[in-house]
DNA sequence: CAAATCATGTAATGTGTTACATGATTCG
DNA sequence: CGAATCATGTAACACATTACATGATTTG
């Protein structure tokens, strides 16, 4: 899957500049693209070339013109059919995992400190995504089922946070136990 | 993080030859990566001209040529280090949830054969890994303590798995009460 | 006899990130 | 007065996938 889809998405609720999505690519957690410049705006030139958008050039006093993208119905039945299409599995990158998998060449504190960073890091992000499901601006929030939607995704992630804190401290609790075995 | 330390992680534990480490990355759920040729043929010269593994090419009657690579000293070190290094966080990336976050404009039984189809996804690949788990080839385990790390990893993709699983089906249950009431 | 396996490798393309570049304005 | 914000865009590079290519052997 590519960005393209996504930015159909934000453009099927409100047209919007470059500028703008790249915004909502940075704030999110649940749009996993940084929001780097190169990617969106090529994109935004992609879509403009396919007929998928149109492009508005917006003049600003004392600011840059802004361009602002309006989804077509060329581009919203494009959505459609890509929100239809067979859904893939999500995709995990976990190199924590990968350095887990040769640890055991570690200490046993060495090994522990890992496992607390990593820890930390995941309660942090959870706190983050908790937060960012309160404010939950990022919604368009046009209909309650849509409202139940967003609301589901964000529970999603933190779902996946909480079980994934639940998991390393059993690891590290067992990997206690097992050495004062020794 | 490259698939140049998962590669190095393997090397570790045995000599290995390219094919070998494609069919690793090919058959494993916890190793990300697709095991395409490119790039670990390609890895494998890097790594070799880095002096972090060395190469013997190995003949066999009726079959091609096998060329075998083994750590150094080196490149056990760049391993060790590697995996005491800060701790990522995973990335995630589901098309399945943006799917979702534009899915309003479904009809209501469009919508819950999308979560259908998910749920079966999600299912079929918790049966994998659970399989995955039970055979456990993938692991060298040299030590109880390395046992248990794998056995740790294999969990972690479980739960993941689970825990989507209840996720998907929570909301299915949520949407259909929703309908209802219109 | 077709397909899969063994084993190597390259080409083309897709996807994504960081860094660079510009230039005015506003905020601390 | 330095940093951040607004707004666009390009260059270079990192990482990853699919497909192509070869050629013998084994399995269904």
């Amino acid at each position: 899957m590519s960005i393209r889809y996504a930015i159909l998405g934000f453009l099927s609720a409100n047209p919007l500049s470059g500028y703008d999505l790249k915004k909502l690519f940075e704030e999110s957690s649940v749009f996993h693209w940084s929001g780097n410049n190169n990617q969106v705006y090529r994109t935004l030139v992609e879509l403009h070339n396919e007929g998928l958008v149109t492009q508005e050039v917006q003049q600003q006093a004392d600011y840059p013109a802004r361009k602002i993208y309006t989804i077509t119905e060329k581009g919203l039945a494009e959505l459609r059919q890509w929100v239809l299409s067979e859904p893939e599995l999500p995709q995990i990158k976990s190199s924590f995992l990968v350095q887990l998998a040769w640890a055991d060449q570690l200490e046993a504190d060495a090994l522990d400190d890992l496992l607390r960073k990593y820890d930390a890091e995941i309660h942090d992000q959870l706190i983050v995504v908790q937060e960012h499901k309160r404010r939950s601006k990022t919604s368009p929030q046009r209909t309650p089922r849509e409202a139940y939607l967003w609301e589901a995704i964000m529970d999603n992630k933190i779902l996946y946070y909480e079980t994934e804190l639940n998991w390393v401290r059993t690891v590290r609790e067992t990997l206690n136990e097992m050495g004062k075995d020794k």
